[in-house]
DNA sequence: CTTGACTCCGTAGCTGACTCCGGGGTCACA
DNA sequence: TGTGACCCCGGAGTCAGCTACGGAGTCAAG
């Protein structure tokens, strides 16, 4: 178990060693390789994965532009712009594109969130559901 | 195609009509049945699905609660609450765990949204690639 | 009587990003 | 030689909330 856990034992890491490396999970990288967002790396005689040290940076590259809120395809054609040396511009649209969606969703989130917390408020919590202001609400006639 | 349309033939709507004055969709409807989420009405001798009017007002307490941000499956606890005569304090103990999980990730879009914004007023959007503020960030070796 | 809209049912597919399964090979170490 | 951790693969399952499909029966109007 030691040895070949730590170590690149002749050249690359092994997938395992890699999802260690990048705080990634072994299906995972599996998957990002199937969806294209990882090249297929070479293989060792026995037919495992050999992965070259930079691939723990692109997993990386994925894992931040996830936390940026890119989809998984987003994040496929960031990769591609950085590695064909797209221009900027593409990647300011992406990014553009991305932030407009964020703002819809947070938009959308602020309302709930505030429709929400202003039931919550005026409900005492004590009593039988009949009057409670939140099912009230939600039995309203008028609204949408 | 009039008469059955518009009006209530015999007893109840048909679930088209049902659908048309919810502002809803036939098959979400049956959906919504299958969920458990609208008690199954009584059928005609056709086999045809016969809504009571008050059926218009269960959906669109659906409804109502899906702009709030609820689940199906919290919508129907909500139901049965309110059908059941359950007491305030469930109510309110449901829209409180809403409240808390729309803040949460109301929280993560924010700083998604904050990121990102950042790096898009930074970046020029003319030129290659490389240097691009985005890229850059994403390629970062310090972050998570 | 025909036409077209409506209804029934069960089941399958969709999105996104994994996650798991089963069955089999391989490696390093004791 | 045995053990346990690792790796391979294709394919299926997961979550929510619908949405679509196919084939069949029903209804009302012209």
């Amino acid at each position: 178990m030691p040895g070949m856990n730590t170590v690149a034992s002749r050249s690359g890491m092994t997938i395992g060693q890699l999802a260690r490396s990048a705080g990634s999970d072994v299906e995972t990288i599996r998957y990002y390789e199937r969806r294209g967002l990882l090249p297929a790396p070479p293989r060792a005689g026995n037919g495992y994965r050999r992965y070259p040290p930079d691939a723990v940076r692109q997993l990386r590259f994925i894992r931040r532009a996830k936390t940026l809120g890119f989809t998984l395809t987003e994040i496929g054609e960031l990769l591609s712009l950085r590695e064909a040396g797209g221009n900027r511009a593409s990647v300011k649209q992406l990014a553009r594109a991305r932030l407009a969606d964020l703002e819809s969703r947070l938009a959308d989130l602020q309302r709930m969130r505030d429709a929400l917390a202003d039931l919550d408020r005026r409900c005492s919590g004590e009593g039988p559901v009949s009057g409670c202001p939140i099912i009230e609400a939600l039995n309203e006639d008028n609204a949408p």
